[in-house]
DNA sequence: CGCATTTGACCCGCGC
DNA sequence: GCGCGGGTCAAATGCG
């Protein structure tokens, strides 16, 4: 076992996260060839220890899913290295189901800082099989370019009316695994459910995947007009509990709002009737999932990721922005956050009767990450997490 | 009415 | 150059 793997295997199943991250990712600087490393840089990587996890962490946004090996052989959940979130060269094709045989790690390309996990170390490695995959990564680097990966400001310009000419390259895709939701099916009225992050996303387009019995969603942030945040979201192939969501672009705009919130929520299609607060519930349905292969579930399911944590106000907006610049790493919630009357965030128990990461889990992470800010800790550990990780 | 999703069509990138 | 596959558009439709 080389040293990233044991940096896997032998940490996750401890819960060090964020070492584990850290060390994989200094495995994949030190084991890219010279034309991929970062070039000397204030990055602070190279600083000390802790600075690297953070930085590292940064990078990631791990979670206790029920990982699968590559393809379909089952791991334990508690042995899993979790979900990884990661940056994806869009010149690299993202395939969600297949493997790569590429084991070639690149760094994180010129004026970004913190590590680039190459995503086939994250795959088969970080996150033990998580069967996110980059097809084609090293032969994209073969001729030695650097990676292709720009830096989508947020104060990127609306791109040309056109919408193809931007696409595919020279954007930024950040990929996350979560454990999915049972299936529509099993639940009265159908219609996938997928965690929410903080923002509304608005569907405009589903496709059938080449090669994957799931469809793929595409989103894209309603928070704000001319925000051109996107996100696909799919169900892994190999493991359909889980799903890959890829995130493309950076939001142009603050943390919605509990209003804007409001305004452009996703409308769920059969679950608002559970909600007796609206602001505190969004979830996004996508109906036409296959439903085969995953486990019958209950209501007791329903509430499962469907609340947010909104900022209730500026400040707290603010606070929750700088909360996720200044926190290493974002951890995908599996805690149920809900708005008080006034729209302050409260901590409600999660169910704990279906995929749900261990209370030591959740020790660890904070124990990993303790932060100074009381209400920024919850939410960091327990409340959803997004982040677009500084560079 | 305003928001959402659905879905077929279109366009483009990419591999061959 | 061609065909395939993916990403987006936009009309239709539904819902509160």
């Amino acid at each position: 076992m080389d040293i990233a793997e044991e940096a896997v295997a032998g940490t996750a199943a401890q819960g060090d996260l964020a070492e584990v991250v850290a060390r994989a990712g200094a495995m994949a600087m030190a084991a890219a060839p010279s034309h991929h490393r970062r070039p000397p840089s204030p990055s602070p990587a190279a600083a000390d220890h802790s600075h690297v996890m953070s930085r590292a962490a940064g990078q990631i946004m791990a979670i206790p899913p029920a990982c699968y090996d590559e393809e379909q052989e089952l791991r334990p959940a508690a042995a899993c290295g979790d979900a990884v979130m990661f940056d994806v060269p869009s010149s690299m094709v993202v395939d969600p189901y297949h493997q790569l045989s590429s084991s070639a790690a690149t760094a994180p390309p010129h004026g970004h800082g913190g590590y680039w996990l190459p995503p086939q170390q994250i795959s088969q490695q970080a996150c033990y099989g998580l069967d996110v995959a980059m097809g084609g990564a090293a032969a994209a680097d073969a001729d030695g370019d650097e990676p292709m990966m720009m830096r989508i400001s947020p104060v990127t310009p609306p791109p040309p009316s056109h919408h193809q000419i931007m696409k595919r390259k020279n954007e930024v895709k950040k990929v996350v695994c979560i454990p999915a939701l049972p299936p529509a099916s099993s639940r009265p009225g159908g219609g996938e459910v997928i965690p929410s992050d903080l923002w509304a996303w608005r569907k405009y387009g589903q496709k059938p995947i080449k090669g994957s019995p799931y469809p793929r969603g595409y989103y894209r942030c309603s928070s704000s007009k001319g925000c051109m945040a996107r996100k696909q979201v799919e169900r892994s192939r190999s493991d359909p509990n889980m799903l890959v969501i890829t995130y493309t672009a950076e939001h142009n705009h603050p943390w919605p709002m509990q209003r804007n919130v409001l305004a452009g929520y996703s409308r769920p299609h059969t679950h608002m009737s559970n909600c007796k607060k609206k602001n505190s519930c969004r979830v996004e349905p996508t109906s036409s999932w296959p439903t085969s292969s995953s486990s019958s579930s209950s209501s007791k399911n329903a509430n499962y990721f469907e609340h947010n944590v909104v900022p209730s106000s500026n400040i707290e907006c603010q606070q929750m922005t700088n909360m996720m610049e200044d926190n290493a790493a974002g951890y995908v919630a599996y805690a149920i956050d809900t708005l008080d009357e006034e729209g302050v965030a409260m901590h409600q128990p999660i169910n704990r009767n279906s995929i749900q990461p261990s209370d030591e889990v959740f020790a660890e992470l904070e124990e990993l990450e303790p932060s100074n800010n009381p209400v920024n800790a919850n939410i960091y550990s327990r409340g959803v997490s997004y982040e677009w990780q500084k560079f």
